[in-house]
RNA sequence: AGGCGCGUAGCUCAGUGGGAGAGCACUACCUUGACACGGUAGGGGUCGGCGGUUCAAUCCCGCCCGCGCCUACCA
C-alpha cells in the first residue's frame, strides 16, 4: 500500500506524485558477516534497516559467491539478516551489488520476500514514527530516525561513506508527504476485467475522444492497468459494504448489511474505512440519476451525449464511469469524451493552493483588490513565495472583467492545447469586446428609436451595397460557427464571432450605415434600419450561448414581434439555410472598396494630413465593371476616406501635379495635394510599395520560370499566378510613373 | 528508460503542400454624435536545427537539440 502518514490514509497508485529529480543521499553501510567479514549495501532510506531481513547479491556475481547462504548481523536488534541470491532485484553494477531486503517497507523489496518467503518486519506506526521493532530507535519520527541511525552506524564504525543521488520521490497528492509503502489488508479491485470492456468501448467507437491523439493515452494506461486500492481511512465518503465477524472474523460483502455471520452466527462490525472518492465518483453518470431504480430520469439520460473535462482526470474519472458505466449498465456512460487543456497561471504552473497562484473565477468576474488576493490565498495555506507572485503579478488586483467575458475566454483556446496559461491581459480583451458589442447595440438602437422597426428573425431584402455585404457576411459567418461547432472547435466559432462584430459589423458596416441614414432616401434609411436590427438581433442570438448575460440585456432591449420567445434563451439559434445565403460578388466588390479605402487613408496618415481635412481624390481605372463598381459605390468610399471622389478613366488621363499616387486590385489613386505636397516623403512612400511589389514578382517569375512547376502543378495554380503576375505587373507601371512624375517635379 | 505532445512576431497562441496569421504589447496620428474598454495607419517572424521526398516544404518523412506531460524504475 501508499501509506500517507500525515492523512492518514491508504492511496491509490494515481494518488501518488513523483517528484523528479530531488536532491537525495546514497549511504552506503556495512552489515557484519556471522563467522567474520563484511557486506556492504547502500540505501536511500537508512532507516528501514530496522526492518530488513535478508541481503541480496546477484547469483552470479563473483565477489559474493563465499558468501551464500550465510547471514549477517543485525546491528541494532537481535535478527540475523539471511544472505540470499536473487537475479531479479540486484543489479551488480550498481553500488556495491549488495542490496538490503526490507520486504515491510519497499516494493521491489516485498515482491523478493514472497519469492524467498522472508518475515515482513513492519517498522512504521500509522503517524510515521517507529515501533516497537525499531528497538532503540522506538518513537522517533522516521526522518529524525534517519540522522540517528546513520549517526548509530558511524559510531560503530559500520558507515562506509556517501554520495548525493538524484531520485524520485513519492508524493502523496493529497498532502503533499512523501509517501511510505506499507504492508497491510486492503479492499482492491481487480481492474482487468472491468478495463477490457471500457478499451473494446473505445477501439469500437461506442465512446469517442476528442482531440482524438489521447486515445492512445487511455489506451496505453487502460492496457497496462494495476489492480486498485479503494479503501481510505478517511471519515467522508461511502463506507465500505464489508463486515467483520467478531467471533470467527468471518468476512461479508453484501448490498444490506447482515444481521449475524453466515458461519458462527456472531455478531457482526461494519469495515470503518470509507471508499477512494473516486470510486463513488465513478458511479455518477447513473448513481445520480437515481440507480439501481429504473427511474426515468436514467432511462432519459444514461448515457448521455457529451463529457467535459481536463485531461488530467482522464484515468482518475472517464476511465472509471466508462468500466463502472458498462459493469452496471451494460453501456457506455457517454458518446463523447472532450478533454480541454489544464487551466494553469499565467507562467503555466498548475494551480495550487501552497503555491498561492488559485485564481478564483469569481474575483475575476466581480473584481478584487489585491489584499483580497492575498488574503483568499493566505487563507488557503499559500506560502510566501505564493503570496510575493500575487503582489508581483496583479499589483493592482483585478478589475471586474464580468462572467462573458470569462466564459468567451476559456472558450477562446484551442481544445488541442495542454495548457490554458489563464492571462489577465485576454480576460480584458474580451471584457473590451463585450463593451464593443454594447455600445455597437447602443447605435443600433438609437438609430431605430421612433423608427417602430421589430426584431423578426426573418432575413430582410436588401439592396444597397453595404446591406448586402453584412447580411453576405453574417450568412458566412454562421456557416462558419456552425462547422467549428461540430467539430468541438469552440474557439474557432468564437474567433469567427469575434472578427464579425469587430470588424465586419463595427468597423465597416456601421461606418457605411451613416451615410446611409443620413442619406434622405426613406426607402434607403427604411432597409438600413431593417438590416441594423437583423445583424445585431443575429448576432446576440449567436453569440448567446458564449457570452450569455449580455446577449440576454442586449436582446431585451431590442423591439420584437410579438410572435417572439420571452427571452434569448428560448429564441433558435441561427441556422443557415435563408440567413446562411452567402453573395460572392458582392464580398469579392467589398474586397476592392477595402482595398481602396485602405489605401487611401494610409495616404493620409503617411502624409500627415490631419483627420478633420477633406481629401480631394481621383480613382482611375480602365476596367469597366471595375470602375463601373467604384463610380456606384463613391459616396461609400467618401463616407469613409473623407474625401470627395470622382472617377475616370486611366488611358489619357492627365498627369497631376503635387499628387500622392497609390496602386490597388487594378485601381490607381491620385490625391492632389498642392500646397500639402512633400516630395521626398512621397517618392520614399511609393518606392516603399513598389519594392514590396516587386519583389512579390520577382518570386512570382522564378516559378514561372521553372518548366516543373508550369508541366506539373495543376493547371489551377498555374493559372491563379499569371494573373497575379499581370495585376502586380499593371500596378507596377502605375507607380513607377509616379516616381517619375515625382522625380520631374 | 518507454509513451504522448510541443517548439511560428517581444508575450500568449491559431494555421496551411502553392501569396506567413490573431489577440495583447509596441510606434505615430486622432477626444469625429455608438464606443479612448475607442478609431486610423504602421513596425516586427531565416515558422527550433540538419538532411530527405516533391515542380514546390513552415506544413509530409528521418535524425538532432530544447521543453512539457504521462507511465515505469531508481539499493
Amino acid at each position: 500500500m501508499n501509506w500517507d502518514v500525515q492523512s492518514q490514509t491508504v492511496l491509490s497508485d494515481l494518488e501518488v506524485e513523483s517528484e523528479e529529480n530531488a536532491q537525495g543521499e546514497l549511504f552506503d553501510f556495512a552489515y557484519p558477516v556471522e563467522g567474520g567479514g563484511e557486506i556492504v549495501v547502500s540505501t536511500t532510506r537508512p532507516e528501514t534497516m530496522l526492518g530488513d531481513t535478508a541481503i541480496a547479491v546477484h547469483p552470479d556475481d563473483p565477489r559474493y559467491m563465499h558468501l551464500h547462504g550465510k547471514h549477517a548481523l543485525h546491528p541494532f536488534v537481535d535478527r540475523k539478516v539471511k544472505i540470499i541470491t536473487d537475479a531479479v532485484l540486484v543489479d551488480p553494477k550498481f553500488g556495491t551489488g549488495a542490496v538490503k531486503v526490507t520486504p515491510a517497507h519497499d516494493w521491489n523489496d516485498f515482491a523478493t520476500g514472497k519469492r524467498h518467503k522472508l518475515e515482513e518486519i513492519n517498522i512504521l506506526r500509522k503517524d510515521g514514527t517507529l515501533n516497537e521493532n525499531a528497538g532503540p530507535f522506538q518513537g522517533q519520527d522516521r526522518f529524525a530516525a534517519r540522522k540517528a541511525v546513520k549517526a548509530k552506524l558511524e559510531e560503530l564504525g559500520l558507515a562506509r561513506g556517501s554520495k548525493v543521488h538524484a531520485l524520485t520521490l513519492p508524493r502523496s497528492q493529497r498532502s503533499g508527504t512523501v509517501v511510505e509503502p506499507i504492508i497491510s489488508t486492503q479492499w482492491y479491485v481487480r481492474m482487468k476485467p472491468l478495463a477490457e470492456p471500457a478499451i473494446a468501448a473505445v477501439e469500437q467507437g461506442k465512446t469517442t475522444i476528442v482531440p482524438e491523439h489521447w486515445n492512445k493515452t487511455y489506451f496505453h494506461w487502460m492496457r497496462d492497468i494495476q489492480d486498485w486500492c479503494i479503501s481510505r481511512q478517511l471519515w467522508w465518503g461511502h463506507p465500505i459494504p464489508a463486515w467483520y465477524c467478531n467471533a470467527c472474523e468471518h468476512t461479508h460483502v453484501a448490498q444490506q448489511a447482515p444481521s449475524k455471520c453466515d458461519k458462527c452466527g456472531g455478531a457482526l462490525r461494519q469495515d470503518e474505512d470509507v471508499l477512494d472518492t473516486w470510486f463513488s465518483s465513478a458511479l455518477w453518470p447513473f448513481s445520480t440519476l437515481g440507480w439501481p431504480d429504473k427511474t426515468p430520469d436514467l432511462a432519459r439520460f444514461y448515457p448521455t451525449d457529451d463529457l467535459e473535462t481536463g485531461y488530467d482526470i482522464l484515468f482518475f474519472w472517464v476511465a472509471r464511469m466508462m468500466m463502472m458505466g458498462i459493469h452496471f449498465m451494460g453501456e457506455v456512460p457517454f458518446r463523447r469524451v472532450l478533454l480541454s487543456g489544464l487551466v494553469t497561471d499565467e507562467r503555466g504552473d498548475k494551480m495550487s493552493k501552497v503555491k498561492g497562484n488559485v485564481i478564483d473565477p469569481l474575483d475575476v468576474i466581480q473584481g478584487a483588490t489585491l489584499d483580497d488576493l492575498l488574503a483568499k490565498a493566505k487563507n488557503n495555506g499559500a506560502k510566501d513565495s505564493g503570496l510575493d507572485y500575487l503582489r508581483k503579478t496583479y499589483p493592482e488586483g483585478f478589475a471586474a472583467y464580468g462572467a462573458d467575458a470569462m466564459r468567451f475566454t476559456l472558450l477562446s483556446y484551442s481544445p488541442q492545447t495542454t495548457k490554458i496559461a489563464l492571462s489577465i491581459k485576454r480576460i480584458e480583451g474580451y471584457r473590451n469586446f463585450a463593451n464593443k458589442l454594447w455600445n455597437a447595440a447602443r447605435y443600433v438602437l438609437m438609430n431605430l428609436e421612433g423608427s417602430g422597426v421589430q426584431a423578426t428573425q426573418v432575413r430582410p431584402d436588401a439592396h444597397c451595397f453595404a446591406n448586402r455585404f453584412i447580411l453576405s457576411r453574417l450568412a458566412t459567418t454562421i456557416l462558419t460557427v456552425h462547422l467549428s461547432i461540430d467539430e468541438y472547435r469552440l474557439d474557432e466559432a468564437s474567433l469567427a464571432l469575434y472578427h464579425f462584430v469587430w470588424q465586419d459589423f463595427c468597423d465597416w458596416y456601421l461606418e457605411l450605415s451613416k451615410a446611409l441614414l443620413q442619406s434622405g432616401d426613406s426607402a434607403i434609411v427604411a432597409e438600413t434600419r431593417a438590416v441594423l436590427m437583423h445583424v445585431l438581433e443575429t448576432s446576440l442570438r449567436l453569440l448567446h450561448p458564449m457570452m450569455p448575460f449580455i446577449t440576454e440585456e442586449i436582446w431585451q432591449r431590442i423591439a420584437k414581434t410579438e410572435a417572439l420567445q420571452r427571452t434569448i434563451m428560448l429564441a433558435p439559434y441561427p441556422e443557415g439555410g435563408r440567413d446562411g445565403l452567402t453573395d460572392e460578388t458582392v464580398e469579392r466588390e467589398m474586397a476592392v472598396l477595402q482595398a481602396v479605402i485602405v489605401a487611401t487613408r494610409a495616404i493620409r496618415s503617411e502624409r500627415d494630413i490631419h483627420p478633420r481635412l477633406t481629401l480631394p481624390l481621383t480613382l482611375r481605372c480602365d476596367d469597366v465593371p471595375l470602375r463601373a463598381l467604384v463610380t456606384r459605390e463613391q459616396e461609400a468610399i467618401a463616407s469613409l476616406c473623407k474625401a470627395t471622389v470622382s472617377v475616370e478613366a486611366l488611358a489619357g488621363s492627365a498627369p497631376v501635379d503635387n499628387s500622392a499616387t497609390s496602386v490597388t486590385e487594378g485601381v490607381t489613386l491620385v490625391v492632389p495635394l498642392a500646397g500639402l505636397v512633400d516630395d521626398g516623403k512621397e517618392r520614399e512612400r511609393v518606392e516603399r510599395q513598389l519594392q514590396k511589389l516587386e519583389k512579390d514578382l520577382q518570386a512570382i517569375d522564378k516559378k514561372l520560370g521553372n518548366a516543373g512547376f508550369v508541366d506539373r502543378a495543376p493547371a489551377e495554380v498555374v493559372h491563379k499566378e499569371r494573373e497575379r503576375k499581370a495585376e502586380l505587373e499593371h500596378s507596377c507601371v502605375q507607380l513607377r510613373e509616379a516616381l517619375t512624375k515625382l522625380k520631374a517635379t
